[in-house]
RNA sequence: GCCUCGGUAGCUCAAUUGGAUAGAGCACUGGUCUUCGGAACCAGGGGUUAGGGGUUCGAAUCCCUUCCGGGGUACCA
């Protein structure tokens, strides 16, 4: 049951005779911030007693006097202005405590009205190799579905993955002049991915020699500028266009230095000097292989057919590692054959409209129009994404669709949005769930000390090598009761233990923060063995089977035993409450979109097992009833938190 | 230029969407313990929530304004 549910509703009834709109004021009844205000709070007679003209505090008392809580609360308190402080009743909390601990469910209802839930997320590009920026779109992502679905809502995972776009004419490209075929043979997606790069690569160079010329005119035009005006200028325009002109000429010349270090690594080598000479049209053919392509040529359309299982095929290798799986991939290419008629349709319909040879949404409030078919006539990702938001409308029912996409896409969902309204599609819930960047800790976007973005699988990696120190280090220095050193874990064990505090120190540095803003990546922070960690979720989980194991106590025969909890102790009441309270955190998870309200209820929960633990001995509890209850607890609490962690994407080992 | 998102403790981040004295972690200081698993616990210092103005019972949150930073801005996705 959803305690704060059950306190609004009570107050529901009771405002109906303050007001006619309740709604507002029963969000109004909330978890207490401070425990010394009980365990929940009204903040509703403030606001009511303005809109009545009366005292806030009479507002306040003849609230309390109406409402019905007696059975979980203690007696109301009025406080300050008029809030309503509620304290719920021990023996309460402990009867709800002790269905938690015998329901499969852990206290959590099924939502009543499940919606039908797309969940878009991941979609790397397949023709290159996933690297950080999708990290948090697939940990999120993932994190979502698995917290839907278990909320009772029907969940269809969907990887929008990117498989016809310019970067398979790049590759096709590649692959027809660059490719090394006993490379391709030992390892075909190694070997594409170097053609790629490659490609990317001398497209840059000569992109970059016919910027350069103008981009040297335009900073010269701009540093003349600048010194016809007056730095120490009284006028405050005068010197804040000053200002803005030298920050100009600065990312001007940032922008020469990137442009003049891709050609360097071209110039200063002479095998891809020669390939470059060799290919000044690379970045067009390139074109030209992708129209083809989408042409049906038959040649491209092979080596696409070739292509594409391998590099999907790469793909799974990672999300396999990752434990993530997908109910369907429909790629780009899954909706070629409908983008025509997409268009079609709007033009019918008036929305799309011809502007410069493309066919265009023009949107109100957005400058810029949502182009559907350019003028050479290939269609766009506006496109594909109309056609998908049908294509799910249609086949799957979907009430819903949650993109969890980049932030820097905003104005693009925004556009997808109307037009998709305009288009007819009203009925369907469409919500862009952005997030920030993750950033190195020098604040900018996260690369390896040469520049290059960097790779997923090699992320992983590192974190499960520095994890796998930490859990060696720390299973070399257990000790026997002598203090002589006797490890306990299998080397097998060791390296499952790592890959689980490896993986889920990523995963959770990832979904702890507000997925909104940019967080830094630092490997130290997440894999740190004190403070908000993944770390410290799973030893507090471990430590509980550390009892287990010592007491020789099986979890589930403990429970078939139906031992009854009972709540003494202040920690022990902290705890049943927190765990009681699971199912709010969850659905405030559902409604915003935000793992990291999860995360945190975690690390509280955490916190209040480890009080607990310090303040209240299980095994040497005063008597055999207090034990029992005890060990109810816990276990009730580690299925608490193994579960939470599940919907993390998180494996919570039994010791480490 | 226009649009948009940010600025919170030394550092990394929260803040239940307008609620009571702005909280965690790291770092720092001090303490606890016969280690049911010390990867622990308890306590303490540290803040003009970028600056200024406004709205109201009440503001980190809403409005105006200034400063600083990120991102986007017609045929890449």
């Amino acid at each position: 049951m959803n305690i704060l549910e059950t306190l609004q509703q009570r107050f529901a009834t009771v405002l109906e005779d303050f007001t006619d709109n309740v709604g507002p004021f029963v969000e109004m009844i909330r978890p207490s911030q401070d425990a010394k205000f009980g365990d929940y709070q009204a903040n509703c007679a403030m606001p009511l007693g303005k809109q009545n003209g009366t005292a806030p505090r009479e507002v306040a008392l003849k609230i309390v006097d109406k409402l019905n809580v007696a059975d979980l609360c203690e007696p109301s308190e009025v406080a300050g202005p008029g809030f309503i402080n509620l304290t719920l009743r021990t023996p309460w909390l402990e009867d709800l405590i002790n269905r938690i601990a015998h329901d499969e469910r852990l206290g959590v209802e099924a939502v009543a009205k499940p919606k039908t839930i797309v969940v878009d997320f991941s979609s790397p590009n397949v023709a290159k190799p996933m690297h950080v920026g999708h990290l948090r779109s697939t940990v999120i992502g993932d994190s979502l579905a698995r917290v839907f679905r278990f909320a009772g809502h029907q969940v269809i995972t969907d990887n929008h993955i990117g498989d016809w776009g310019t970067q398979f004419g790049m590759i096709i490209y590649g692959f027809k002049h660059f490719v090394e075929l006993k490379a391709y043979e030992q390892d075909p997606v190694g070997e594409l991915a170097r053609l790629y790069r490659l490609v990317n690569q001398l497209c840059d160079y000569h992109d970059a020699k016919s910027k350069l010329p103008e981009l040297k005119e335009q900073i010269e035009r701009a540093e003349t500028r600048l010194a016809e005006m007056d730095p120490d200028s009284p006028d405050k325009q005068q010197k804040k266009a000053y200002k803005k002109q030298s920050s100009e000429i600065a990312g001007l010349r940032a922008e020469l230095k990137t442009l003049k270090a891709k050609i360097a690594a071209v110039d200063d080598d002479p095998e891809l000097k020669e390939l470059a000479d060799k290919h000044p049209q690379i970045a067009v053919d390139s074109r030209k292989q992708t129209a083809k392509l989408h042409a049906g040529d038959q040649e491209n359309v092979r080596l696409w057919d070739e292509f594409l299982p391998l590099c999907v095929e790469a793909l799974q290798k990672i999300y396999d590692r990752l434990d993530i799986a997908f109910d369907h991939t429909l790629g780009e290419s899954f909706y070629n054959d409908q983008l025509a008629d997409v268009v079609k349709d709007l033009e019918k319909k008036g929305l799309a409209v011809e502007s410069d040879g493309a066919k265009c949404v023009f949107l109100e409030g957005h400058a810029a129009p949502f182009i559907v078919q350019k003028a050479d006539g290939a269609y766009t990702y506006a496109t594909t994404d109309l056609a998908t938001i049908k294509y799910r409308v249609e086949e799957f029912g979907a009430d819903q669709m949650c993109y969890v996409v980049d932030a820097r896409q905003s104005e693009h969902f925004s556009m997808l949005f109307k037009t998709a309204r305009a288009w007819g599609y009203n009925d369907v819930e469409l919500q862009h769930v952005q997030f920030g960047t993750v950033m190195g800790k020098d604040g900018r976007p996260y690369k390896t000390r040469s520049g290059d973005t960097v790779g997923l699988e090699s992320l992983l990696d590192e974190a499960i090598a520095k994890a796998s120190e930490i859990v060696a280090a720390n299973d070399d220095a257990k000790k026997d009761a002598d203090g002589n050193p006797r490890p306990e874990l299998s080397p097998e064990y060791r390296a499952e233990i790592a890959e689980a505090v490896g993986l889920g120190g990523v995963k959770y540095a990832d979904l702890m923060h507000n997925r909104e803003s940019d967080y830094v990546f630092d490997y130290d922070k997440m894999l740190a063995t004190t403070g908000n960690t993944a770390t410290y979720l799973q030893y507090a989980h471990a430590r509980i089977y550390g009892i287990f194991r010592k007491g020789n106590i099986l979890p589930a025969k403990l429970r078939s035993e139906v031992p009854r909890i009972e709540i003494k102790d202040p920690t022990e009441r902290a705890l049943a409450l927190r765990i009681a309270r699971y199912s709010e955190f969850l659905s405030d998870v559902v409604a915003d979109c935000r793992p990291n309200l999860l995360t945190q209820y975690l690390f509280d929960l955490s916190n209040d097992l480890t009080a607990f633990y310090a303040a209240c001995h299980v095994l040497n509890a005063e008597d055999e009833q207090t034990k029992r209850s005890r060990l109810m607890l816990c276990d009730v609490c580690a299925r608490v938190l193994s579960h939470g962690m599940s919907l993390l994407g998180i494996k919570a080992p039994q010791q480490m």
